[in-house]
DNA sequence: AAAGGCATCAACCGCCTGATA
DNA sequence: GTATCAGGCGGTTGATGCCTT
């Protein structure tokens, strides 16, 4: 049997939000709370699917929101947090606090992405662009100089000392299969952490004591970083790991597998560069 | 001043996952 | 074990405004 629609979309509001209906989902969720996306709209008298009440709550109307252009300092970390992550935006989100992941997808794919080509670098793989591409692009780049000094695209020719933020941790109810979830909503700030493999890079493992947690919960984040002064890592030696089962350290090598391929095409690209 | 092109971003869509009956 | 629900995610679209010609 398919799955039934998330709401009925007849004689339900499309398109841009009112002041009105954003008024009406404010005073309803300051009242209730979030949450019952699906029987939210009809409580709190709008004619809108759950699902965009859900997403006008919490792009635009939550009070904890960041208003305004991406500081130098985000746009550094959203590149190399994304460098990591690839297109997880809502996992790039929850380091930049404010932030939501459409806006970070929004701007990664209307400013960095070209950010990124223009600097000769492959936005989806991270990878350099070949010479002939590179080559394209900067002829592109000279046509467009003008378009995209008016549209602020701002190339840093230093990096910039970045602030960074501790991730939200990933709710794990079991080890069977370790995976990054999708949910995270705790405050991050509180968690405790571990950490890590050694070698050319680290693969940092945080065990956080999470407030929510009970019984055998617990919260597992996990990081890497291929830069010791990184300060998305600092951690101690981990403790924890004698009590995580097989099957989840053997995906834990699988990612640091990932990883340390990840560097050895960052190295190879170093060595392009420097001749 | 008008037309066309381009960039931006809010909103939608389809799919996935975890929880629950 | 299966079906369904609810929430969440990433990809995509389209309206709007700005810029160029």
């Amino acid at each position: 049997m398919g799955r039934a629609p998330c709401c009925s979309k007849v004689g339900l509001h499309r398109g841009p939000w009112t002041t009105r209906e954003d008024s009406l989902l404010t005073k309803y969720i300051q009242a209730h709370g979030e949450g019952h996306w699906r029987s939210l709209p009809k409580k709190a008298g709008l004619l809108r699917c759950g699902k965009s009440c859900r997403l006008r709550w919490m792009n635009y109307l939550r009070p904890d929101i960041k208003r305004g252009n991406i500081t130098p300092d985000e746009d550094d970390l959203i590149i190399r947090l994304h460098r990591l992550l690839g297109n997880r935006w809502s996992l790039i989100a929850g380091r930049l606090p404010g932030r939501t992941d459409n806006e970070i997808k929004n701007y990664w794919n209307t400013h960095l992405s070209r950010k990124l080509i223009s600097q000769g670098t492959d936005p989806n793989t991270n990878k350099k662009l070949l010479e002939p591409q590179k080559k394209r692009e900067r002829d592109m780049k000279t046509s467009n100089s003008k378009k995209i000094q008016n549209n602020k695209v701002k190339t840093n020719a230093e990096p910039q000392k970045t602030t960074i933020h501790h991730p939200k941790p990933v709710r794990v109810t079991s080890f069977s299969c370790f995976s990054m979830s999708r949910n995270s909503s705790f405050d991050w700030n509180t968690g405790s952490r571990c950490s890590s493999f050694g070698g050319d890079g680290e693969l940092c493992i945080e065990v956080n004591n999470v407030p929510w947690c009970s019984d055998n919960v617990i919260g597992v984040n996990v990081l890497i970083s291929h830069d010791p002064d990184d300060d998305l890592l600092k951690g101690s030696t981990f403790e924890g790991q004698s009590q995580l089962p097989t099957s989840y350290n053997g995906t834990l090598e699988k990612l640091y597998e990932e990883y340390l391929q990840l560097l050895k095409a960052e190295e190879n690209d170093h060595v392009q560069l420097d001749y």
